[in-house]
DNA sequence: GCCCAGGAGCATA
DNA sequence: TATGCTCATGGG
């Protein structure tokens, strides 16, 4: 069994850097792709605004295709709505309606305005993060995304877990009842914080290259196994060929 | 037409 | 604690 590091490092070899998050609002300037990833660079002293692009961004992306976050960020920013201020004092309906090809638009709006809210109270605070307890106490923000925002809009050293993540250890090891059940997202984070050197840019770069691994070869069905950079690692492949 | 996407809250048991 | 349901657009 590749422990998580031994992941990370294929994983970088196969995919190379991401570059997350991206940041719209700094597309196309030097050091930024055209869809406003950074690849390789890290040490970025973020905005006030940039990371509450950050933050609106890990609840827009809640079950949904980062092309239909993107459209709305470039709504929001294009009519220069995206900030607390805005998604406070706007109506629910507006609000829904300006980040609608998202999905979900009624939920995420009211995540956004309760998510707003608690950042403008916050107000100069906000420089210095807040906790992972105090993220989930508010409305619309669990787990994945409390820990999304530490780590890519508070460069904290947490570790991101999400559905590819679990679904690609899960069948690394193949675990399913027989093996003891499967991974949950604390067990799972756990394991990450045990194996990976603590580093926020290693941690930034591994979710992004999870996701990047999940959504080209290991997918929920019709896995293209064949040509995965982890094969010869997994052992559900070995015992579904 | 079907399935999926960088989840979370809530009801039920 | 553990499932199951709901939320909803847009691309393949």
């Amino acid at each position: 069994m590749m422990n998580s590091y031994n992941v990370y490092q294929r994983l970088l070899i196969a995919y190379g850097v991401q570059g997350w998050w991206p940041l719209l609002q700094r597309n196309s300037r030097p050091g930024y792709t055209q869809e406003g990833y950074h690849p390789g660079v890290y040490s970025l002293e973020l905005t006030p605004n940039e990371r509450f692009e950050i933050i609106t961004g890990a609840i827009l992306t809640q079950n949904t295709n980062w092309a239909n976050v993107r459209r709305s960020l470039t709504t929001l920013l294009e009519n220069c709505h995206l900030g607390p201020e805005f998604f406070c004092a706007a109506e629910h309906i507006d609000l829904a309606a300006l980040i609608r090809s998202s999905g979900y638009y009624n939920q995420k709006a009211k995540k956004l305005k309760t998510t707003a809210g608690f950042f403008l109270a916050r107000g100069a605070a906000n420089e210095t993060p807040p906790s992972r307890k105090e993220l989930l106490a508010i409305w619309g923000i669990g787990p994945e995304t409390a820990d999304s925002i530490l780590l890519y809009a508070f460069n904290q050293p947490v570790c991101v877990v999400d559905a590819y993540s679990m679904r690609i250890f899960n069948r690394l090891e193949n675990r399913g009842s027989s093996e003891g059940g499967e991974w949950t997202y604390m067990g799972l984070q756990a394991k990450f914080k045990a194996e990976l050197p603590v580093d926020v840019e290693v941690y930034n770069e591994f979710h992004a290259l999870l996701v990047e691994h999940g959504k080209r070869y290991c997918t929920s069905k019709n896995q293209k196994c064949f040509k995965c950079p982890l094969k010869s690692e997994c052992r559900f492949l070995a015992q579904n060929s």
